[in-house]
This record gives structure tokens, C-alpha cells and sequence, in this order.
DNA sequence: ATCAAACGTCCCATCATGTGGGACAGCGTC
DNA sequence: GACGCTGTCCCACATGATGGGACGTTTGAT
């Protein structure tokens, strides 16, 4: 099929990458181009490309290439964020067969909520209005108000003060009250949100937190409100809370942040 | 400084891959357009080609793009060696400090010893032969019997019976003779070199086992055969094996091959 | 100390090929 | 049934990737 719409020097500059990530150590143009078996100029080019794109890192003084930073970060957060998911599907999808509603793992980006892992109830007709991919604000959900609560102070009070854009009639604007409820999220383990990020459906939301304590993510269960009465509701924290508990513990130790 | 030998396909190329692996999740064609601002066609064509090198998946039925195999691959070698030698650094240190020889870490690969790290002692005249990077057939170095001699036992006949070459006069060229030397040196827990590499030139060859046992990579001390007396060997072998046994545990768990 | 081989950088003319607008078909949605 | 959105495909154009070769510097050998 596609063998068309490859792009060569894409891939020639791939090879490289892989030839000097493979060997584990630093190495000089002309042996890349000796086990390439590139134009010297092609392969100098590349790796110039690769070192810019901080894929690659270019030693000046010994003229050698190594493994770049960026490279690093990306398969730091592939694995982390792969590792997250695998390791919290199966409490999620507990959850959905126990309350029969949408559950979400998401992430916090710069003051956004980004989900990355959704279960919805095959059941029901009311479905999510939320995708995998999609960014709320922080402040309007019980995810992001989750992870704030358990945030060290510096942070939660960047989060606190940034812009807090008003979703629905009900979203807390407030810097100060956002602090106060944090403290109540702290005390209690979860986070509940009615209608502030979108009419007529209301979250609990708990953290995910590393051995350090650190929150990594957090999960909710979305359900429209009438559905949600207040004894239920505790319920529901009480289980989420359990499997956030659950995904914490199985997280590989050196999750990092 | 080098702004110049950019090539611009390479560097859109790996924007593309780049949100990919941020999101963690599959994403779409067009939204890693509207993310990026490029051309449709020209993201396409990176997608295409980016999963043809492996380093994306195109899951067709669903026309999503993930983190492809490939690019795990390269991080996990990497990682596990940049582990590696950051946790055997200091033992090294330790060993050419104490027998003022060049002690070696190197990996096998397609049956053969490829060194990853090495460090001399600052006042010896004679001079390694061997560099970072270069590679020696496993079966006439005492790092590639160490490790041979600990593989599971279809690998360790594959190598055994590979094309043998002749390094030196003395270097071991019949199968059934090695073999009968891997249960000595798994018995022991080291290997011995004597010119068979190098005229000279002796080694003596530890394993470093993960925790399943497997010899992920081996160290050595390599000396002048005249400066090697016989009661130092012991005494050296006995601080390898000490050494490699650190490294192991010291090393992640999760060391993968 | 001397010289040769090897290495990284740079230049430049050539033309392959990357480019992106636009068109099209398939699909789900209102 | 029509619209909008998606991914795929086509094509003419000129950008820019290409690689041979030259240059200055370093490395290593004698």
C-alpha cells in the first residue's frame, strides 16, 4: 500500500538516529557513515538536524554524538503515560461496571485537565461530553481540583491564580474559595464538582499520587446529577478512592513527573 | 552557530512525532494538523512515513496514529544502557584503582562483544588496544566467554558453532573445546583469556547477570600477560566477581533485553 | 620532528523530490 | 438527502536536499 508518501530524508535521518541510540554510547560522523553507508555530507547534515531538534546531543569538544535530551524526555513520558493506562484500565473498568457511569484518567497539562483514558457504560444513552484528548480548565472539574488539592502550595497557587475562565453559571471563579475547597479535597481524598463545567452533570474525583505523594493524574466518575443522589455519592468516592489507592501501588516506583 | 545543515524535512518530521508521543493516546490526521499548523499533506506524509520506519503505529481500521515500536525499542536500549553504565562506573573505578589495569564493560550482540565503557589507569605506558565502541568476536575474549558460558544453552550452542575465527595462535577454534570451557567458567564464575585475542594481551572476564540470571553484559580486567602472576588473578577474579555481583543488584529490576 | 592518513566542515552546481493547493471519495451527522 | 468532515490522491512548480570534491585541522605512525 503506501509505499508511496515516504518522505527519504525522513528516513535516512530516522537511521541515524537509531544507528547512535543503538550503540549506547558516542559516536563520530565517519563511523555512522561507514555503517550507514551514506554521503558524508548527508549524514553530517542529519546529525546536525537531530543534535538541533535536541534529539541527538552534539559533545562539541570531542566532536560526538550521543542520545539527546528531548529523545529522553519523549520516551520518559510515552512510558510513563503507557505504563498509567495499563495499570489503572482495570480499576477503571471495575468502577464503570459497578456505578454503570462514564469514568475518566486524565492528566494536568499547564493548568489543564487532559484526558487521556475514558470508560463509558455501554448502556446508557447519555454519553460523555468529553473525549480522549480533550482539555478542560483545571479549576472547573474534579480532576484538576484532585491533583491541585494535593499540589505542593507553590503550584497550586499558580494554578489558583492563573485565569480561571467561567464555564457554567456555577464555575467557581475565585482564587481564594478555590483554596479553601482545596483544603476540604485535602482533608476528605476527593474532589466533587456539580455543574460548573458543564450543565447538569456533576464528577467525583480523586488523585493519583506517586511514592512521593505527587499527583500524576487523577480519575473521576462523570454522571448527569439527577442520577447522583448524595448516598451514592459517598459510595462512589469511597470506591474510587480505593482504586486510586490500588493504581498508586502498582505504579512503577520511578513514575516521573 | 550550525543554522545552516538543517533539513527541514527532518525537523517537521520529528514535530509530528513528537505530539504524537506527548499525547499518549491515538491521535487523528487532522488534529495533529490543526495542532501543528503544516500542511495537511505534508502531515500525512510524515505520518505515513514515520509508521513505515516503525516509530509510529498507523492503526488503519480506526485511521489513529500511536508511539510505534520502533521508538520504544530505541528508548528501552537506551535506558537500560545508560543504566548500566552509570551503576557500573564507580565499581570500575574501584577495580582499576586497586589493580592499576584497564577494566572493560561491553555488551554481546550478533555474537559479538561490543565495549560500552572502559577506563585506563593514568600512569601505564601500554595503552588498551580496544575503544568504546569497538567489537571483538565473543569467542576469544573473556568477556564473551563470561557471558556465553551463562546463556541459555540454544544461544550458547549457536555462538559456539558460528564462524570461529582466528584471532591470534592461540585462539580456540573448535566448538565442543568452548563449550567444555563455559561449564569451567560457570562453575567458577569467571573466565580467563590468555593471548587468544591479542598477543600478550590476557583478560580476565566477569558476567553481569539481571535478575533472571541472564548476562546482560560482562566486565574485564585486561593486563599485560607478564604483569598477571598467578596469585593475582585469583585475587582479581575474586573482586569482578564482587563487583559484577553489585552491579547486578544495583541495577532496575526491570533491565530488559 | 615529519609526514601521511583521516576527520569534520564547507562550497556549489544540479536536479531530484519535497511541497501544498486543490480535487475527490467515503462516512457519519443533522 | 445534503452537508461537512475525514483521509487519500494528483500534479505542476521551485525549493532545497544532495553529494562530489576541496580545504584546514587533528591524529597517529614512523
Amino acid at each position: 500500500m503506501g509505499d508511496d508518501y515516504i518522505v527519504q530524508p525522513v528516513i535516512k535521518a530516522l537511521q541515524v538516529l537509531e544507528y547512535v541510540a543503538r550503540q549506547g554510547r558516542d559516536v563520530t560522523l565517519t563511523e555512522t557513515v561507514h555503517e550507514l553507508g551514506l554521503p558524508k555530507t548527508t549524514v553530517f547534515r542529519y546529525l546536525q538536524t537531530l543534535s538541533a531538534a535536541n534529539y541527538l546531543e552534539h559533545d562539541v569538544g570531542r566532536d560526538r554524538y550521543r542520545v539527546g535530551r528531548k529523545f529522553r524526555d519523549m520516551a520518559r513520558v510515552d512510558q510513563d503515560l503507557t505504563g498509567l493506562r495499563q495499570v489503572a484500565q482495570p480499576e477503571m473498568r471495575k468502577l464503570v461496571d459497578t456505578f454503570h457511569e462514564t469514568v475518566n484518567l486524565a492528566v494536568l497539562t499547564d493548568s489543564q485537565v487532559v484526558y487521556i483514558d475514558m470508560l463509558e457504560p455501554d448502556a446508557r444513552a447519555l454519553k460523555a461530553s468529553a473525549r480522549v484528548g480533550y482539555r478542560h480548565p483545571a479549576h472547573s472539574t474534579s480532576l484538576g481540583k484532585a491533583m491541585m488539592a494535593f499540589l505542593p502550595d507553590a503550584d497550586q497557587r499558580l494554578l489558583a491564580e492563573g485565569m480561571l475562565s467561567q464555564m457554567t453559571f456555577r464555575t467557581l471563579t475565585d482564587a481564594g474559595q478555590l483554596r479553601r475547597q482545596a483544603d476540604d479535597v485535602r482533608r476528605r481524598g476527593y474532589a466533587i464538582e456539580i455543574g460548573e463545567n458543564e450543565d447538569g452533570v456533576m464528577c467525583i474525583g480523586v488523585p493519583i499520587l506517586d511514592r512521593s505523594g505527587y499527583p500524576v493524574a487523577a480519575m473521576s466518575l462523570s454522571a448527569p446529577e439527577r442520577r447522583m443522589k448524595p448516598e451514592l455519592t459517598t459510595v462512589a468516592a469511597d470506591a474510587l478512592k480505593g482504586a486510586a489507592r490500588r493504581i498508586s501501588t502498582n505504579l512503577r516506583s520511578n513514575f516521573s513527573r
